[in-house]
DNA sequence: ATCGATAATGTTATAATATAACATATGCGC
DNA sequence: GCGCATATGTTATATTATAACATTATCGAT
């Protein structure tokens, strides 16, 4: 992993929430990240390995949170709208069956995205 | 419908792939839309109401192509690279096994994204 | 060791997407 | 008419992402 990759991979790590690019860069910047593109070229590196997940509903990018999401896998995520938790799970059976929807179609798939948005546990019992 | 809806709605009814609303604002230039906002405010109306969905993976906007998507069902959306199509689909089994992962989860889903990026089959048999 | 290829980095400018804030108009029930 | 809600218009600005180009680090082959 090169040095900007590193520096941005490990502030995702400890972030509780989705951060923008420019929120990265912010909070990096006395580390000598000084401009968009040196973030946006990391995430493009580490998300390319699967070793961050970008989430499409709020421009956002996360650190993976399970150890091997990289088999076929689909990332499924819960956004709470209220703390802006993103958790990540799997699920085979999901994955199977949209696979297979889009085989029925001779869809050739590259990446699958699910999001889904609402209020966690926590905070849809305040 | 108002006015600018009608436009808006019409515009993407005729288009055959996602537009973005920028798109949208210079096709409708001399059609009175003049400002990013006036296309924004129509499309919150009309996604609101299930008659456009917002394609998260590429910041466009499609109309509804099904009858009734309203129901408990979430879309599904192929979305081909090459082309650019953007087909809509809906599966009772994923939506029914994607509400219980959530529901497994105590997390109040309200909205979901789902969305499929590949090779369409005509694209991928050239 | 140095040449040359490749990957990584840095910098400036700009494109593309989305919203804030405020002003005006339009229609409808009373 | 008046009051209210909804729709519209306008300007400015915020946010997200990439283009274009210059520089530097790395490392194996000669
Ligand atoms: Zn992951
Ligand atoms: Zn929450
Ligand atoms: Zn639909
Ligand atoms: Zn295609």
């Amino acid at each position: 992993m090169t040095q900007n990759e590193t520096l941005v991979y490990h502030l995702l790590c400890q972030a509780d929430r989705p951060l923008s690019a420019y929120n990265i860069l912010d909070a990096l910047r006395d580390k000598g990240i000084r401009a968009p593109l040196q973030v946006y070229r990391a995430l493009a590196k580490l998300a390319e390995r699967g070793a961050v997940h970008r989430i499409e509903s709020v421009n956002g990018f996360v650190a993976c949170q399970l150890h091997d999401c990289g088999g076929s896998e689909v990332s499924i995520f819960m956004l709470c709208t209220q703390c802006e938790r993103a958790d990540e799970f799997t699920d085979a059976s999901i994955d199977k069956k949209l696979q297979a929807l889009g085989d029925d179609r001779k869809f050739q798939a590259a990446h699958k995205v699910i999001e889904i948005t609402g209020l966690c546990a926590d905070c849809r019992s305040v």
